[in-house]
DNA sequence: CATCCGGCCGTAAACGTTTACAGATCGTTG
DNA sequence: CAACGATCTGTAAACGTTTACGGCCGGATG
């Protein structure tokens, strides 16, 4: 008993082949006889099957991996939290790798897909997909559900479906939003413009801004990291340099937290002076006060709908690429109506 | 090139056979011809192997399991973070496993260790370690670290070590503090009494009380659970009851946000009328306003401490049983010092 | 020149399954 | 009673590795 009962412990003390072990176990017709004999004898052993044998002969592993910048991003959080118990459903186990958003880390995730440890892979590249990582797509056999921009030029036969959000239109409704409440001088804190969602959203606020027929004025806006502390700093430079900003756009959560911070040590009231409205809508967005004014980019329909397309490729085959896109939308909270409104419900 | 290439593919372009094959793939003594030999060939054909195969023959899959209630949980995401880094450092694979909290989904956890598909887990459970666990723990013969209270009476020969946090110091941390700064009337926020840790901290309440010398009043105390919008529906009703409390400790910081949203709605200042501490010391806890105040049982600790228990029995083999035990701390912020210090740095 | 030794290498078995194929067993039918 | 067909079962191969073992070849030694 030090190592576990196999087919063939149970073949010999049933007295039938290991291939009648086999066929009960698996539900193929046998004879009642026999069904009950090997039954008996893998109830008696404790038997329970090899996972990695199965894998080996089946050529499936039951497994999925997610690939993301960092889990302790609550944007990522939301994804696994959807994906999760749909992969469960389905039978599927589930992998994370925190990449760091490295293109190195990123690039050997997909590369790591020819090992066959996983059946498909959801990935979501911080900077973009670059050459090599189609390649490694291409070259992977294995189907890839990307979380983010995707060129439009992939290859024929290329195994990767794509979940989007429209990160312009999202941009739009919070301008829209600003404007429509009064505010004119709206700063702009972003993130760097070599990410993918940096390089979006400021081209996403020009338009805006021209389409609501403001001036764009670069004094109103900062570039900096996706974090608070970068928001602070950002903030604090922006309304040094142009006091009379009425509303503050945030590139996330995050960077809004920072601005909150600045304008409450500059006793500056939120949203009377200044309104802010951050982007991802967050956990964080319902606990800070005023509770913060966000643009959801629906990251808990994104990890569903990279878990559905993944899920609906390994179970029916071959098919088209597809594409699905999640429109974003704007939940209003205290950051951005007077008065503030009484902050949200449960997490 | 439909199927990958094997290290048959490339014993045969090489003019060798497959045992050589493997040899110079494993850098295992050979002639610096057949050398070269093999790894043109595997250069030329792409080679990558088989994860599975070497998995079935080696008999470890170089993967690691963790199992907790909930990924959304601030806390298991901050074990996540540092538990990811190190098991990869070691060559290792990440799986999660999202229980809900439910002891029929660790018990399927612990049981699916005998099929093999991870060489060792790492689990939290909710609802502590019943008999049923334990069965499951012995009959795994893969290692496991359980996060949490474990029983002493754990049989011989268990492949099991244990990080625990001392959430009873916790409390009495917290209860010092408010002491401390002149609070008398410390009203209790708790979680459900079944789960270990709304066991011990009730437990721990009481002590801390007596050992300051104060009354424990069954009127100060509020049972819910762990959840936002429960901690307001508790503070309401203790704060009807008992208008004269000066202090709300919390058994975690969601409650303690739900906290924070009463007393906003009933105008009471805090920590002027009202001081209010958290547990966990989660990142929420420095975007509250005023910040929060939290007892920190060290989640990023106990994750670190984990992983490190895990790998070192994975790589040296049997040993005695250990238990790690991290010692929580309290940091203070805006929610029980006046005034208020200003917002806490970065996430 | 025969012997021995050491270094490489190839054959084959093993890891634990699933499944194609052929053989065995049974009942049914002419 | 022989022949047949339908069921069931066992043998063996396959999935892609790693590795024990023995054979072969070279050079060095007596």
């Amino acid at each position: 008993m030090t190592e576990g009962p196999t087919i063939t412990t149970i073949a010999q003390r049933a007295g039938v082949s290991i291939a009648s072990v086999s066929r009960v176990l698996n539900g193929l017709p046998t004879r009642e006889d026999t069904v009950r004999r090997v039954m008996r004898a893998a109830d008696e052993l404790g038997y329970v099957p090899n996972s990695v044998a199965r894998s080996l002969r089946n050529r499936r592993t039951d497994q999925i991996a997610f690939a993301m910048a960092d889990i302790g991003n609550p944007v990522y959080v939301a994804m696994v939290r959807e994906i999760q118990p749909l992969l469960k459903a389905a039978g599927y186990r589930l992998l994370i790798h925190s990449t760091d958003g490295e293109a190195e880390d990123e690039l050997g995730v997909l590369r790591g897909l020819r090992e066959r440890y996983v059946d498909g892979l959801i990935i979501s590249p911080l900077r973009g997909v670059t050459e090599e990582h189609v390649e490694a797509i291409v070259a992977a056999r294995a189907p890839v559900v990307v979380i983010g921009a995707l060129p439009d030029d992939m290859p024929e036969g290329a195994l990767v479906d794509n979940v989007r959000t429209d990160s312009r239109a999202g941009v739009r409704l919070a301008l829209d939003h600003l404007h429509t409440i009064g505010r004119r001088r709206i700063g702009f804190l972003n993130g760097p413009l070599d990410t993918v969602p940096g390089a979006a959203r400021a081209a996403a606020y020009r338009e805006a801004l021209e389409a609501l027929g403001l001036p764009y004025d670069e004094d109103l806006v900062e570039v900096g990291d996706f974090y608070r502390d970068s928001g602070a700093r950002a903030a604090r430079a922006l309304l040094s340099r142009v006091p009379g900003v009425d509303a503050l756009m945030c590139a996330n959560d995050l960077i809004a937290l920072g601005a909150l911070d600045v304008l409450r040590e500059q006793g500056r009231d939120v949203p009377g002076d200044v309104a802010v409205v951050g982007m991802d809508d967050t956990d964080l967005a319902s606990v800070t006060w005023p509770t913060l004014t966000s643009v959801s980019l629906g990251s808990a329909e994104r990890g569903r709908a990279a878990a559905g397309l993944l899920l609906d490729r390994l179970q029916n085959g071959p098919r088209e690429p597809r594409v699905s896109v999640v429109r974003p939308s704007l939940t209003v909270r205290g950051s951005t109506t007077l008065p503030p409104a009484s902050p949200g419900g449960a997490r």
